[in-house]
DNA sequence: ATCCTACGTTAGACAGAGTTCAGGTCAAGA
DNA sequence: TCTTGACCTGAACTCTGTCTAACGTAGGAT
C-alpha cells in the first residue's frame, strides 16, 4: 500500500495527508472497511479529515484498481486493497464479517453460450454465506 | 402467482387489494424490479397504495419463500419471483438489466474445507457482468 | 346481513449510506 | 516565495428502506 503514494504521484495526483492517512488505513490482509470505518480510523491519525473526502478517496482508489468495492448486502459496501490477486468472498450471514476465499475452478467457463444472452461477459462475482465461528 | 394467492390464505393471512396488486405486478420470467418500480406499477393498478405496504408485502413474500431478494450492486435490491429453480444472475454494467442464467456446476463444491475458515456455508451467489446487446 | 376486531394500510417522520456544492485551503511547480 | 488549480470541508441533499400512530377493513362470529 506504501508504493500506492508513488502510483498516485505518477498520475499527476496531488499527496496530501488526507490521501496518505487512507491509504494508511487501508493496509493488511482480510481487511474490508466500510466508509465509515475507514473514516473513524483515519480520524485517528488526522482528526479533521471529513467524510466526504474519505468518500471521494475511496473512490479515486477504485477507478485506479487500488482497492475492490465489495456490496455485501443491504448494509454499506466494503473496500478491499487486495486488488493484487483475484478471489471472492465469504460473508457471515450474522456479523457481518468477511474473508477472501479462493475456490477451484473457473465460473465463467460454467455459463454456456446460450445462457448468455448476447451480452459480453467480463466478470463474474461470487459470494458465500454462512455463519462464522463466532457466530454459529 | 396466481396460487400465490391460496399460498397466502392458507397461512391465514388475509387477501387484501393491496397484496393481489403486487402479486399481479411481480408476474412473468426474468421480472427483477425494485421496490419502487414495484410501487409505481401497482399504483397503476391501484393508486392509492402505498409505499410501506409495498415493502411489507415484499418482505412477506421473501419470508414465505415465494420471492427472492437480490443485491445486485450498491443500488436498490430488486424483488424476483423466480424463487422455483434457483437460478444466478447476469448483469449489463451499463443498463442495469438482470438476466436469469443457469451455470453448469456447482460453486459450493468448489469452495475447499480449508478455505472456509470454520464457517458453516449454507449458501452462494454468482453474479456475472457484462455488456448486454443493446448496450454492446 | 351486520357487527367486531385483530390484522392490514397509510402518511409521514426517521435513519443510514452516499453525493453534491460553494467556499476555503494548500501541494507543488515556476 | 508566489501562484493556481486541484483538493478538502461541512452542510445540505438524495436515495433506499424502516418505523409508528391512527385509520380502515377482511372475514369470522353472531
Ligand atoms: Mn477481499
Ligand atoms: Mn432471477
Ligand atoms: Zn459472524
Ligand atoms: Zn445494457
Amino acid at each position: 500500500m506504501s508504493d500506492l503514494v508513488e502510483r498516485l504521484r505518477g498520475r499527476g495526483w496531488r499527496m496530501t495527508s488526507q490521501r496518505r492517512v487512507v491509504a494508511e488505513v487501508l493496509n493488511g490482509d482480510h481487511v474490508h472497511l466500510t466508509a465509515d470505518e475507514v473514516h473513524a480510523r483515519a480520524a485517528r491519525l488526522l482528526p479533521e479529515i471529513s467524510r466526504a473526502t474519505v468518500y471521494n478517496t475511496l473512490g479515486e482508489l477504485v477507478s485506479l484498481g487500488e482497492v475492490i468495492e465489495v456490496a455485501t448486502d443491504g448494509r454499506a459496501k466494503r473496500y478491499d486493497p487486495n486488488a493484487h490477486r483475484p478471489h471472492q468472498h465469504l460473508v457471515c450471514s450474522a456479523c457481518g464479517t468477511v474473508r477472501d476465499v479462493h475456490p477451484a475452478g473457473d465460473p465463467l467457463a460454467d455459463l454456456p453460450p446460450e445462457e448468455r444472452f448476447g451480452f459480453t461477459v467480463s466478470a463474474v462475482e461470487v459470494t458465500y454465506r454462512g455463519l462464522c465461528p463466532s457466530c454459529a
